[in-house]
DNA sequence: TTGCGCTGTCATTTT
DNA sequence: ACAAAATGACAGCGC
């Protein structure tokens, strides 16, 4: 226990290390702690480990040898170098496993947060311990059976246990390890014996290092039959370790053990920044109360160590955890009285209304420490990804805290609200007046927008949720009747219900859920989400008739309804603007139709005429084909009959003087083309003449 | 980011 | 004169 000091426990590290790690069931976002802590060779047994596959630089890892140290030693962050060298490796392997811990890796303890988390040690990573060889395959951890003192008494540690036949079997061993626990200790008080078996052994560890005082001596007696054990175990042949440590990197290198999905794990859950909640847990938690710290010797660090456990722990595994609800079991059973009180202190900083101040996320968010220190059967199981995708949406807006999307959440997404909201149109009547004076101040938002605020006030029974509070109101719930207005008045859109035909989806589809209608679609239940503005004013109000109804019933009927019903004010305007609007939506719908069909008529019309054009355009053609055809052959009996004319001289007659006329009663002269001429230009003054006169 | 189309709504005109 | 229908114009939204 001396040598503990000299490689990395300074201070009360080693004892810290251990709370955290017996907590680690329950932490996911342990690097930089564990590099703090974890001595170096850890670390570079986790680069053998993590980078044996891919590393040409494999070394072998620093247990194989006393002197055999990985290429990482230089990477510790706090450039602490044990003397491995000098140190007599069976003292710092029983030291080691006296601990429990330090052998673990730090991706290794992380896998095994993870994995702890997720299979709820169903494979054998009940402890810290167990958790290494659930994640190596007997592998780094100190024991398989979760840190039970029997498994490192009995050699059962496969990291070091030798490759003869003894070890052969104890490998066996290790490897039937993960399955041991169950059997053997199956209930919640085996893992808390096995969460105390680390603890003691932490404890022990800081009392020698005169850190910790709260450490009972019972925790003492309990550790030092753990060094008996165990350094007989050490006592083992060094060749031994080496070949089982060699086995167990060959199991990395051949990709046997669990780590890599584990490790995947891990990095999935912490590589993700963009988890609000995760960032919330760390950077907005308010400091704990003094109380925290009573009773667990920690500094102010470690308690925001354990805030940050808290909060991630609940989150993540809450997602994790759901398929086997391995882990919501295991969190009852490892919040053993140690753990519990850690936990319970955690719980005062847990509070989502502290995450969240002025927030009420009870509706969405179950209590943090009530899950981890009162598990039921039901709180894990209940946060389904859906649940904390609106716990992410709604931690988004409250982290990133954008204040003006903050403020157009509350505002009218299509209109300027702010003078509606604290418009107070008392006017009854809603008249086009009244009506310009809330759509004028809003927009598109109309005067319903006025009614309904007062309706809020009035008639709907004068609550009026403050703004603050509206986002927060647990809406998915039985979505009260001020939710509704809430949310009508800060989600509105311009969608209707009005054709009975018209099938749910169309009407979904005048819906465009944007930015904020997204956000609204979220919130509101079903019921809602698939109402129109109207619909929802008109529930508000407690309008007992349907918007279908209001819009397309016949005038008298609508008259005589609105005479015979006891309506208040409001209730008639908004009938009546429910009325109108649909009818004009209708007849606007009526008029782009008319106004398509006009068009595509027109554009048939267009076709129709373009192609009578070409009929005509070839008909003319044709004609003009035919009357060159004729001309053609007149030309030819022009000539022919001319090539037969004699005159009185019997010479041929020049068809260049001469032409042939047509008189009225059939008979065909030749004549001079002199007084043909002549005798056409009369014709044409005759015509002219003729003309004139007619005109 | 811009342009386009769709839709709802309002104001106005027409029937 | 009134109501209903029709229509132009505008804005929001999605693509």
């Amino acid at each position: 226990m001396k040598h503990l000091k000299p490689w990395w426990s300074d201070g009360g590290g080693l004892l810290h290390l251990t709370i955290l790690l017996s907590l680690a069931g329950l932490h996911l976002d342990l690097d930089v702690d564990l590099y703090l802590l974890l001595p170096p060779t850890l670390l570079r047994d986790d680069l053998l480990l993590w980078g044996a596959q891919t590393s040409p630089a494999y070394a072998p890892s620093p247990f194989q040898t006393s002197g055999g140290r990985g290429r990482a030693d230089h990477l510790h962050p706090k450039g602490r170098e044990p003397d491995l060298a000098a140190e007599p490796e069976g003292q710092l392997l029983r030291e080691v496993r006296t601990l429990g811990v330090p052998f673990i890796p730090r991706t290794r303890v992380d896998a095994w947060l993870v994995h702890s988390v997720v299979a709820g040690d169903a494979d054998g990573a009940h402890g810290l311990l167990g958790a290494a060889a659930a994640s190596s395959a007997g592998g780094v951890g100190a024991s398989g059976d979760g840190g039970s003192q029997t498994s490192l008494g009995g050699g059962g540690d496969p990291q070091v246990a030798p490759s003869s036949p003894l070890a052969a079997g104890e490998e066996e061993k290790a490897s039937a390890e993960p399955a041991e626990p169950t059997a053997q200790v199956p209930d919640a008080c085996g893992r808390a014996s096995e969460e105390n078996e680390v603890l003691r052994a932490t404890g022990h560890n800081s009392q020698q290092e005169g850190n910790d005082q709260r450490v009972s001596a019972q925790k003492d007696k309990s550790l030092q039959q753990k060094n008996e054990e165990e350094n007989k175990l050490a006592d083992k042949p060094e060749w031994e370790a080496e070949k089982t440590t060699d086995s167990r990197n060959e199991r990395h290198l051949n990709g046997t053990d669990t780590s890599f999905s584990l490790e995947e794990l891990l990095q999935l859950l912490s590589s993700q920044p963009e988890n609000s909640l995760q960032g919330i847990s760390l950077g907005d938690i308010p400091p704990l109360p003094p109380s925290i710290n009573d009773g667990m010797n920690s500094s102010a660090y470690y308690v925001n160590f354990s805030q940050a456990l808290s909060h991630d722990v609940n989150l993540h595994e809450a997602m994790l955890l759901r398929p086997d609800n391995t882990f919501r079991r295991d969190s009852a059973e490892r919040t053993s009285q140690p753990q519990e009180q850690f936990l319970q202190l955690n719980s005062h900083t847990t509070n989502p209304e502290q995450i969240f101040p002025g927030t009420n996320l009870t509706g969405f968010l179950p209590p943090v420490d009530h899950q981890i220190r009162n598990p039921t059967s039901q709180d894990l199981y209940d946060l389904d990804i859906n649940i904390f995708d609106e716990i992410n949406s709604l931690s988004l807006t409250i982290e990133g805290f954008d204040p003006m999307e903050v403020s157009h959440l509350f505002e009218e997404p299509d209109s300027d609200s702010g003078l509606s909201l604290n418009s107070s149109h008392s006017s009854p009547s809603v008249t086009k007046s009244n009506s310009s004076v809330c759509e004028g101040a809003i927009g598109s938002s109309s005067d319903l927008e006025c009614l309904s605020h007062h309706a809020l006030e009035g008639a709907v029974g004068g609550y009026y949720p403050e703004p603050g509070k509206i986002c927060h109101m647990d809406l998915r719930g039985d979505s009260g009747f001020h939710g509704d207005l809430a949310f009508q008045h800060i989600f509105h859109n311009h969608t209707y219900h009005l054709q009975p035909s018209v099938p749910e989806s169309t009407s979904e589809s005048f819906s465009r859920p944007g930015k904020s209608q997204k956000i609204k679609s979220r919130y509101l239940n079903d019921t809602d989400r698939n109402l129109s503005r109207d619909e929802r004013r008109a529930k508000a109000l407690h309008i007992p008739f349907s918007v279908d109804e209001i819009v397309h019933m016949p005038v008298d009927s609508f008259n005589s309804m609105l005479s015979e019903y006891y309506l208040t004010d409001l209730q008639v305007s908004l009938i009546r603007d429910i009325r109108r609007r649909g009818k004009n939506k209708v007849a606007a719908q009526n008029c782009r139709k008319r106004k398509l069909d006009i068009i595509v008529n027109l554009e048939d019309d267009v076709c129709n005429l373009q192609a009578k054009k070409e009929t005509l355009k070839s008909e003319r053609a044709q004609c003009n084909k035919a009357i060159n055809i004729m001309k053609q052959k007149l030309h030819d009996l022009y000539h022919d009959i001319f090539s037969r004319l004699r005159d009185d001289e019997g010479r041929p007659v020049n068809p260049n003087q001469y032409a042939l006329q047509c008189s009225h009663d059939g008979s065909v002269l030749i004549v001079p083309k002199e007084l043909v001429t002549s005798g056409h230009k009369k014709e044409t003054q005759k015509g002219k003449r003729k003309g004139e006169r007619r005109n």
